[in-house]
DNA sequence: TTCTATATACGAATAATTCTTATTTAATAT
DNA sequence: ATATTAAATAAGAATTATTCGTATATAGAA
């Protein structure tokens, strides 16, 4: 989701849009690869330093509310924030630290047709994730 | 992997059996429900209060390290401990916060084959897991 | 322009995790 | 069985991450 569209529909919501919400979203959106708080804090403060942190974990924390981006945990600890909220998959490689994602609607349709045929006793699924690790040949 | 595999397992690995390790371990293995490290510690110490805290981290990073047990993070800013390090794959539902194991042969194999003939460019695959996420039908 | 609920800054408080160091101990060799 | 020693532990201090409380500021409505 552009950073307009996620403006408009945060106000649809009934919130404000304040120069601060729009830095730390904007903020977010260029940072392409799920960064953690911190990778956000700092760049945030780069030209605003005045922002406070808990201005911050608090926007983070309303925009994965409103549904608009996305929190996850990889098992290294670190919260990452994800701009994208739209189904995809992740691909974690151990070489780098970066997390890649994946979008392969052959591969969502597949899982849909394997969860319908397989379904889970009284299990309403509402999304299928694939997280896929590995490291990249030299 | 059982307790008594994994301490010769770590035995193997030059590492001391100490009675905090075996005690940490088995308190792991019996809470079987991907417990946090506040649930495990509370565990250890219901019988041993004199484990410290910091002994417990370490001990769980260092089965990590071994490939013993697993460490995996959800997007609630908690760590969780996986006992199972054997392929599974896990569903999260948003009614109780517990994370249950989904284990389907037919799932992997489906999944190892999609990724053989739609290999990602250079990526050698260590593993594929699947997060299902959706709610329980009363 | 005024008004008011909401948002922000700031720093204090809390929680989670790591680090430091003195002491203890498992496992090995004797 | 005992001595030896590298590794492990306890304890709590230090660090880092996150949340909370509150006085002030402000976006958006009237």
């Amino acid at each position: 989701m552009q950073t307009e569209t996620i403006l408009n529909k945060i106000k649809t919501e009934g919130l404000k849009i304040t120069p601060q919400r729009v830095i730390i979203l904007k903020a977010l959106h260029s940072l392409k690869n799920h960064p953690t708080v911190q990778k956000i804090i700092d760049t945030v403060h780069e030209k605003n330093p005045n922002i406070s942190v808990g201005t911050i974990y608090k926007t983070l924390d309303t925009l994965v509310e409103k549904g608009v981006i996305a929190k996850f945990g990889n098992g290294d600890d670190v919260t990452r924030y994800d701009s994208i909220v739209e189904d995809h998959h992740h691909i974690y490689t151990s070489d780098n630290n970066k997390i890649e994602d994946y979008v392969n609607a052959d591969l969502d349709s597949l899982l849909i047709e394997f969860f319908n045929k397989n379904s889970i006793p009284n299990l309403e699924i509402e999304s299928i994730k694939v997280n896929i690790s590995g490291r990249y040949l030299k």
